[in-house]
RNA sequence: GGGUCGUUAGCUCAGCGGUAGAGCACUGCUCUCACACAGCAGGGGCCACUGGUUCGAUCCCAGUACGACCCACCA
């Protein structure tokens, strides 16, 4: 909606016609500048121009700074109100001249006292009648508008306090190129060098009310002494005259760069700042990186000698749908409490959060919602929102919520819930063997499941450790969805049933005890499920305490890791995948129990979870399978075999197309392996590992073409 | 304009030199005594594009395209 002018300077026997978006700040030019490479001006440089309504005569001057492609090449160079005109201005020795009131009213020329946009009219007007006025043409441009009144920003020249930046700059640097300070995300490291490398003093001053004063007075001669306090400053510098406090404050960011010490009590020498400086951890967003990160480090490396901390986490920003980055003043934000207790889609557009969507995202969201969740988003819950976001909280610097992944996280929260009820069920007013004299038998099941809860442990400590929330979260769901229900607490069903009591006993300590690991584990993430689960199952696990707050933290004990029962699990875990499979491909009915066959010694673990998992009415141990038209499994040294009547046709395609695949892979394995390089130059794991792979698809192949 | 980063299954994201992974969504079968906000089985990807390095590249390097953010903003 901006428009711009070229306007004519004249010259002896030459002209020069410079563009400008505000005509009025002519009143303060200085001169004019081209391209030093210009040819079209080279020779009118050194030469004057005159200024037209004040009459002054100005200099045609070279810099860099000019664009030779951009409107006429010639720029009109006005230091008093413009930040690149400044430099030039610098550059060239050249006296500002101030055209503006801190009113934004004209001074000191013909239109003084005049409204700076009134200004622009009568110039104009004015420059048209002298015929000096060449084009008015419509330009885009953003105008620089306060945040606050909005209103249009004129730069000024004033006086202002700055803090010199270089010597802290290095500090800062140095303290994170020492490692005393590191970030995560690593790669926010090159944002802050970037920032410090290429600091520029920092102006401090801020024509405020509200803020720390700048600590400076004014004698009546205009001295100016910088002190703790004004009877400071007199005492030092035995003063009684009237003194002047500058009106000004500080720059909030100088304020808030103390907060590290100043918080703990500096400048006092406190118990506080020795124990606390430096913290451990800083968690904040990347945006104030330069604004408050650096900051801190360097007034504290300033003040204190030591960093104010030594991790900095910064967290991703959050992105909407459109993957632009939610903030309040874009308005594509998104109330967190309408996903902890839910929303229809009537109240959600009605409530006054909402009210900061952009129109469009209203609707983009309106159409979501709609689309997605018509009964209106459901109550996920305080627990099932911060999973989702420590899920979501990976390395990456940017964040795409999603609902879907919160809604599955809510379904993990009422799996936990369902879980424990199940726990509580068998375990309540039963022997849970926390009395050691009655006798306890832990099956490989038992003792696996206690070895993965180790592993599991192991994995989040080191995804706290890394500040890799997700993997943490990813660990702590793993092992309560896929391993302890999925398959530990199936098979403890069937130990419950059938185990004597010693085993019963040895199923329900394990089952109270990895759950209440588990809950502890889980904990920081989500804290209010956990601590209401725990209160009922800690007791059984002989935990006593009155909160989960206070339990400690889970801890691997690596003596507890059973690599055995691993192997044995793993085993038993194929079998009934395997049979699972069998018996799906078979159209069994899920509910029916049938017999299976099975070549090889099947561990007790097997047995238990055929039963538990497979529905299986009885594994029949053969050293060879009977003739029959059944698929065959071939599982590590096993082969089973369902009792079932199949069509001989359809096994025979099956059996087909895995004999295809195989194939493929054999084929695959024996190229690359044939290849010379490739067996010289890999690592030699590497090529024994295609040697194993080859080895069990040959020995697969000949098991299954033995059947057709 | 300068800088930083991203582009992997329909969606949201892991992986990162040696057989492509998760959750959700999708398909089929099950209301089996913790859970249908569930269970079991399954389908789905020239890992943005083009070159290079390597025995081997989704992964390393260079460039291109698209996107995002930060900084500076042009008379």
């Amino acid at each position: 909606d901006g428009r711009i002018w070229e306007i004519r300077y004249p010259g002896e026997g030459f002209s020069l016609t410079v563009s400008t978006t505000r005509p009025e700040t002519m009143l303060g030019d200085v001169a004019v500048a081209v391209h030093p490479k210009d040819l079209r001006y080279a020779q009118y440089v050194g030469r004057r121009v005159q200024l037209p309504l004040t009459g002054r005569a100005i200099p045609v001057i070279a810099d860099d700074y000019v664009d030779p492609d951009f409107g006429t090449g010639c720029v009109k160079i006005t230091p008093a109100h413009d930040f690149n005109d400044y430099a030039v201005g610098q550059r060239h020795q050249l006296e500002p001249i101030e055209m503006l009131t801190l009113e934004a009213k004209v001074k000191g020329t013909p239109y003084a006292g005049l409204d700076r946009f009134e200004a622009r009219k009568r110039v104009l007007a004015d420059l048209r009648r002298l015929g000096l006025l060449v084009a008015e043409k419509p330009y885009k441009l953003r105008v620089p508008r306060s945040g606050r009144s909005n209103a249009i920003v004129e730069p000024m020249l004033t006086d202002q306090w700055f803090v010199k930046m270089d010597g802290m700059a290095k500090s800062g640097l140095e303290a994170v190129a020492k490692g005393d300070v590191k970030f995560f995300p690593e790669h926010w490291t090159s944002t802050y060098n970037h920032w410090l490398e290429n600091i520029q003093d920092w102006c401090i001053s801020r024509q405020l009310w509200w803020g720390h004063q700048i600590p400076a007075w004014y004698d009546e001669s205009g001295n100016i002494y910088v002190g703790r306090s004004e009877d400071e400053v007199r005492a030092k510098h035995k003063i009684a005259s009237n003194l002047t406090r500058d009106p000004d404050v500080l720059d909030t960011w100088f304020s808030s760069q103390l907060v590290p010490f100043s918080s703990l009590g500096w400048p006092e020498k406190t118990k506080d700042l020795d124990t606390f400086l430096p913290s451990s951890v800083l968690v904040t967003g990347f945006d104030i990186i330069f604004f408050w990160v650096a900051r801190m480090i360097m007034s504290s490396l300033h003040f204190t000698g030591k960093v104010p901390f030594r991790h900095v986490y910064i967290n991703a920003i959050v992105r909407d749908a459109e993957g632009e980055k939610m903030s309040k003043s874009k308005g594509n934000t998104l109330d967190p409490l309408d996903l902890i207790d839910g929303v229809t889609l009537p109240e959600l557009l009605a409530k006054s959060t909402v009210g900061l969507l952009r129109t469009d995202h209203k609707e983009k969201i309106e159409k979501y919602v709609r689309t997605h969740y018509p009964e209106g988003i459901p109550a996920f819950g305080a627990d099932a929102l911060r999973f989702t976001f420590a899920a979501q909280a990976t390395f990456a610097r940017t964040l795409n919520f999603d609902l879907g992944r919160c809604e599955g996280y809510r379904n993990f929260c009422n799996k936990l819930w369902n879980a424990t009820r199940f726990v509580l069920m068998n375990a309540e007013g039963q022997d849970c063997g926390q009395d050691e004299k009655a006798p306890v038998t832990l099956s490989s099941w038992d003792r696996w499941v206690i070895s993965t809860l180790q592993r599991t442990e192991a994995e989040v400590e080191k995804g706290f450790d890394e500040y890799r929330f997700d993997n943490a979260a990813a660990a702590i769901y793993r092992f309560v969805w896929d391993e302890y229900c999925d398959w530990y607490v199936e098979n403890a069903k069937w130990q419950l049933a059938k185990g004597d009591e010693a085993q019963q006993r040895g199923t329900r300590r394990t089952l109270v005890r990895v759950l209440e690991a588990a809950l502890r584990l889980a904990h920081p993430i989500i804290p209010f499920i956990t601590e209401e689960l725990w209160q009922k199952v800690a007791p059984l696990a002989g935990k006593t305490g009155a909160t989960i707050m206070l339990a400690p933290y889970p801890k691997s004990q690596p003596e507890k890791i059973d690599e055995a029962a691993e192997r044995e699990i793993a085993l038993a875990k194929d079998v009934v995948n395997a049979g699972r499979n069998l018996r799906s491909e078979a159209k069994v009915p899920p509910q029916q129990r049938i017999a299976f066959y099975i070549v090889g010694q099947p561990s007790e673990a097997t047995f238990t979870s055929t039963n538990a998992l497979m529905r299986v009415s009885d594994l029949r141990v053969v050293s060879e399978l009977p003739r029959s038209d059944s698929p065959v499994a071939v599982v590590g040294p096993h082969r089973l075999m369902p009792h079932i009547e199949v069509d001989p046709v359809a096994e025979r395609e099956r059996i087909g197309k895995e004999i295809a695949r195989l194939q493929g892979e054999i084929a695959r394995a024996r190229a690359k392996l044939a290849n010379a390089s490739f067996v010289e130059r890999a690592p030699a794991n590497v090529v024994a590992q295609e040697r194993e792979r080859l080895a069990g698809f040959e020995a697969t192949l000949e098991k299954l073409s033995a059947r057709t």
